[in-house]
DNA sequence: CAATGCTGATTACGCGTGTAAACCTAGAAT
DNA sequence: ATTCTAGGTTTACACGCGTAATCAGCATTG
């Protein structure tokens, strides 16, 4: 299960969202981001299927695709990576740094404030 | 100034941590973790010159190298396009991400703690 | 001064990626 | 049955990346 580009990755976001797609489909739900042509799509979804993420089942002329790849294992990989090469592999690092970017949100910060209760208490 | 890329940032990292380095220095920085040859810690380092995100001053026959991007910067961008793609723009969901998954350290909690604390009253 | 050797610059090369044209094939329409 | 066509499959191509061999300039030394 070889990692998956960043082109491929906004496939795998649609098939996530709605757990099943058509190449078309894919296609119109990226359309304003990207401007792929219908081949474009094709040769990412084949490589998705190379790849092992995703997997095709016949229906009519057409495929249906859907994922195989969680979406949880491929966030906590992209997560994980992301904060052992940037801060040390701990998560408040990067809390702070969105903290004095002032770029938390209110329900950003609502919602901080739960889960750390949550945590606090509860188990 | 084009993005850097995964070997590049690692150079990066240790011209950040010690604000500049010869190109020997840096082979043998990351000797551990890469075993690169002295020819490709070069054409790296061309690479980043091209890109301008590092300055190089002639010292003698060699040169010593130091960034030029910022630390910060950097890490805002990569923090915030990680972000962006994965958790809707939101911190929150990352940080309730490494809860589910039991992923945060006794430390890092102590300091979501402190860090909503100071948001809460400070400022 | 010529030979040797650092150190940086140039070139190379295979591989993945982004993007798409060209090609192929099983059903649909006639 | 023959042709048309909506898909999917193959091939292509330029570019960046990881990695390194090779080339070139200049300083040290015999």
């Amino acid at each position: 299960m070889k990692s998956i580009s960043e082109a491929e990755s906004i496939l795998m976001q649609v098939l996530w969202q709605r757990g099943e797609a058509t190449a078309e489909e894919l296609r119109e739900a990226v359309a304003e981001r990207t401007d792929w042509q219908p081949g474009t799509v094709k040769a990412l979804l084949n490589r998705l299927l190379n790849k092992g993420a995703i997997r095709a089942e016949r229906e009519g002329r057409r495929f249906r695709y859907r994922p195989v790849l969680e979406r949880e294992d491929y966030v906590a990989e992209q997560s994980r990576s992301l904060i052992d090469r940037l801060f040390d592999g701990r998560v408040a690092p990067l809390v702070a740094h969105f903290s004095e970017q002032k770029a938390l949100s209110k329900s950003d910060l609502d919602e901080l404030r739960r889960l750390i209760r949550e945590l606090d208490d509860g188990e």
